[in-house]
DNA sequence: TTGTTATTAAAACATTTGTTTAATTATTTC
DNA sequence: GAAATAATTAAACAAATGTTTTAATAACAA
């Protein structure tokens, strides 16, 4: 089902996302992308239909991404212990939100879904909900945790805290100074992941070492 | 410094943060906004100078009343416990974005802050961020709690985890069904309080009592 | 090569944008 | 009540928006 993207149709995706990041959809011209990616205006409409259509690609081409990344993640982790699945799952989606937070940032925001996109993207949180779950399950089975956590809470925890803090540089700065927007990333995700894996182990009511541990 | 608006400015100001939540602020034209609010199209420019002149005046508006309220409700719970401090302050938070959603959904969004607005902003952060420190560290001595939790990384959870909930009802709504939005809100927001609650109780290491009796 | 299609460019397009003007009506002030 | 100020309106403004057209060039198939 993977779309094709010619070189020029794939720069002006990565463009759009970036400035609709920055200044939102309608904040965000045809001519802003089109100059910034050294193509002629004609163009969008020329390879998408329509603006509107080419946000649609946008999320089409990124939710996909999104969804067989994970699939892969998910695949690599699959015979560890709960304890160390959990572990794993805050820091890889922290990590992809930080990595992608150009789209993340405003995916989670521009309500413009269309009924088909916004079932992908329910569908994928369905998936890692129902993955998170299955590690909670086994570990109060085996002990490690002593408390069933919502499974969508958690995901609520880390993808809500993850992107406050991408969108709000300015807070966390305080505690995180940096000099560069690239730098402060770098540390305000070291600062996320250490806070959500103590917080979430320390919900779970994790059993099988100091909490201190945990990174 | 409270600046005084007339009723039809008022309700200029209340339409406009209720649209811009919903469209953000290049989606939402100055027509949009009079329209909806009975008036002029004229008057916008005529009161505040300029759209953009019109949102300095909504963010002060807003931070300043969120400033005060915050300051009153600090007093009336000076004299409690640590742990009844840091209950109340989660509870506190959480009910308040809620309730002013539409303006709470887009200011940590929208980043078009004067500096002069960014720093009110910043001073909220902080006299909110020392209040949970205060607590946590009366809480340690007292011995009802046993990690010193940072509280900005309190704050980060508690705001980004309501403020993801408001933005997606599509997410949370799979798991609180509802009919109406103003439904899903009220039910989100049981949700949200529940739930950091008990997880941040559980990273504080509250030791006075059964987690879940916290409520 | 020749004929056909795909790509790029510049200009023109109709709308929509925020703002201003000019005229009229309300309100206040003396 | 008359004069002055404030509030409100409809119309007009230039600038910016997404899109289309028209023409020229490039790529490719026969």
């Amino acid at each position: 089902m993977a779309k094709k993207f010619t070189e020029k149709q794939t720069q002006i995706l990565l463009v759009a996302e970036e400035l609709i990041a920055k200044n939102g959809y309608e904040g965000t011209s045809v001519r802003d992308i089109s100059s910034k990616a050294n193509v002629n205006v004609a163009m969008i409409s020329y390879y998408f239909g329509s603006k509107e259509k080419m946000m649609d690609h946008l999320y089409h081409f990124r939710v996909q991404k999104t969804r067989e990344h994970f699939a892969e993640f998910v695949e690599t982790i699959r015979e560890g212990k709960p304890e160390m699945q959990i572990k794993e799952i805050i820091k890889y989606i922290i990590g992809q939100l930080f990595k992608y937070r150009h789209f993340h940032g405003f995916v989670t925001q521009e309500l413009r879904h269309t009924p088909h996109l916004k079932m992908e993207l329910m569908e994928f949180y369905d998936f890692t909900v129902k993955k998170i779950d299955d590690a909670i399950v086994r570990g109060i089975a085996s002990g490690v945790f002593t408390f069933a956590v919502k499974p969508e809470d958690m995901l609520s925890i880390i993808m809500g805290t993850a992107l406050f803090t991408i969108r709000n540089p300015n807070f966390i700065g305080e505690y995180v100074p940096s000099e560069t927007e690239e730098m402060y990333m770098q540390e305000a995700e070291k600062k996320v992941k250490s806070n959500l894996l103590y917080t979430l182990f320390a919900a779970l009511g994790y059993t099988a070492g100091p909490l201190s541990a945990i990174d």
